[in-house]
RNA sequence: GGAGAGAUGGCCGAGUCGGCCGAAGGCGCUCGCCUGCUAAGCGAGUAUACUGGGAAACCGGUAUCGAGGGUUCGAAUCCCUCUCUCUCCGCCA
């Protein structure tokens, strides 16, 4: 959500830098819409000072029957008052509704551009592997191992969803606590296990909603939603609170299985573990100062990438462009790791400053000493998506024989095996 | 699922027959004093949002005692609905 007052300050500066996400957005309506609800509230509150101010009066009185006339005028102020509570409540939603659909600006650090082809390489790590064969999709790789069963989720459940099988699912287990290990003992985030379904507040704090309620699973006769990721339940942990100032920045990390319905992506990745309606991922979230936000980032998306340095895996960061970036961001990263087998490069981390976006819908917030509480900054990023990094080590270190090799920092945490064999 | 109790400021906790209650008191915290250090003691201050005025310090208005509605000139206090917490019983991983 944005600063309302500053909407009201800079709406054409506001407008023009909402443009360059590209999409539909307008302000249009907002000053009048803002105008009407301001005029209102000042004749309400107006009146509801001169009906405290006879009241009072009235307590005063010991006989009653002195002051039936004013009694009878307040009991007709009131009723005024109660329509325009009315009117206001209805002004209030309305202006609150457009606010929250309202995306967050673009900041400073995110270059201009209209998609995803206008995205700014950052910087690459590490090397493609050398094979000499032609590298395998993961998918042919995991189903030849048995150890990715695709039609036995489709059967289970239906399309989008995967069985693991033995070395696969240690696999995949293997790397939540290597990356959990990681991120609690090496870069200071506090392990949290939060709710992988959360209520409508939380929801709407972060920005899923009320915009992008068709992406979500539905609880039936419930307002309640699976995550489609730990940033939800983990960032509102803070929502409605005042922190300390002393206790930023907050860091913490969180495994939770994601749940996305992926509308609109009929067609897309149909084959494999890139999109499923229900994924693993750790995820990194931080609370910081407004003036902390961008080096927080920075590490943050440090701290993710570490993950891949560690198994050695070939990657590339890009600074995602204004058309490109998500709704709550004002800026983000992309980490997109190297896909042999695909011979292309895929997201497997979203790194994103929400800046006090996110900050503002959830009311999360901090104070130094006695001064007026301030909206923190929220970040996160992803460290990583599980299932994504499982199809990089399958089709980064698969062997010309269908076997793949267990990058060594893995193998304590895969019982010692070094290498996946039928 | 059945029965009961409760929800007040950072925390604890008072609030009688509705008015002088944004709310006693305590703790905590901040500042000052005192003190050889620590502890104790003394004094003052200590919610948030919106809004009007002001360069600002600050001053005024409105709202908020779980949420929403009702009664009333007036509700933390009375009535209704909901949510959550706790206790007991049943069931259950």
């Amino acid at each position: 959500m944005l600063d309302i007052r500053y909407l009201r300050d800079n709406l054409e500066e506001a407008e023009a830098r909402i443009k360059s996400r590209g999409e539909g957005y307008t302000l249009a309506g907002f000053r009048d819409l803002d105008d009407r609800k301001r005029k209102l509230l000042h004749a309400n509150e107006a009146l509801k000072a001169e009906k405290n101010r006879l009241s009072e009066e009235i307590a005063k009185v010991k006989d009653k029957s002195t002051v039936q006339q004013q009694i009878a005028e307040m009991r007709a102020t009131s009723q005024i008052i109660k329509q325009q509570d009315e009117e206001l409540k209805q002004l209030d939603e309305e202006l609150r509704m457009f606010l929250l659909t309202v995306p967050n600006l673009p900041g400073s650090a995110t270059p201009l551009g209209s998609s995803e082809a206008d995205n700014v390489e950052v910087r690459r790590w590490g090397s493609a592997p050398a094979l000499d064969f032609s590298p395998k999709p993961h998918w042919e790789v995991g189903e030849a191992l048995r150890i990715l069963d695709f039609e036995t989720g489709a059967k289970l459940t239906g399309a989008r969803f995967t069985l693991y099988r033995g070395a696969g699912a240690r696999l995949e287990r293997a790397l939540i606590n290597l990356m959990l290990d990681l991120h609690t003992e090496e870069h200071g985030y506090t392990e949290m296990l939060p709710p992988f379904m959360v209520n409508r507040e939380s929801m709407t704090g972060t920005g899923q909603l009320p915009k992008f309620e068709e992406d979500l699973f539905k609880m039936e006769g419930l307002d309640y939603y699976l995550i489609p990721t730990a940033e939800v339940p983990v960032t509102n942990i803070h929502r409605d609170e005042i922190l300390k100032g002393t206790d930023l920045p907050v860091r913490y990390a969180a495994y939770t299985p994601c749940f996305r319905k992926e509308a609109g992506s009929y067609g897309k990745d149909t084959r494999g573990l890139i999109r499923q309606h229900q994924f693993n991922k750790v995820e990194l979230v931080a609370f910081c100062r407004p003036e902390e936000s961008s080096a927080e980032l920075e590490r943050l998306l440090g701290n993710a990438e570490k993950v891949l340095q560690l198994l050695c895996i070939h990657y590339r960061v890009m600074a995602l462009c204004s058309g490109d970036i998500g709704f709550s961001a004002a800026q983000t990263y992309d980490i997109e790791v190297w896909l042999p087998g695909q011979n292309t490069f895929r997201e497997i981390s979203s790194c994103s400053n929400f800046e006090d976006f996110q900050a503002r819908r959830a009311a999360i917030r901090f104070r130094d000493g006695e001064k007026k509480p301030e909206f923190v900054h929220t970040i996160n990023g992803s460290g990583l998506a599980v299932g994504r990094t499982v199809v990089a080590i399958l089709e980064n270190y698969q062997q010309a024989d269908g076997s793949v090799i267990i990058p060594t920092v893995l193998r304590p945490y895969m019982g010692g095996m070094e290498r996946i064999t039928l």
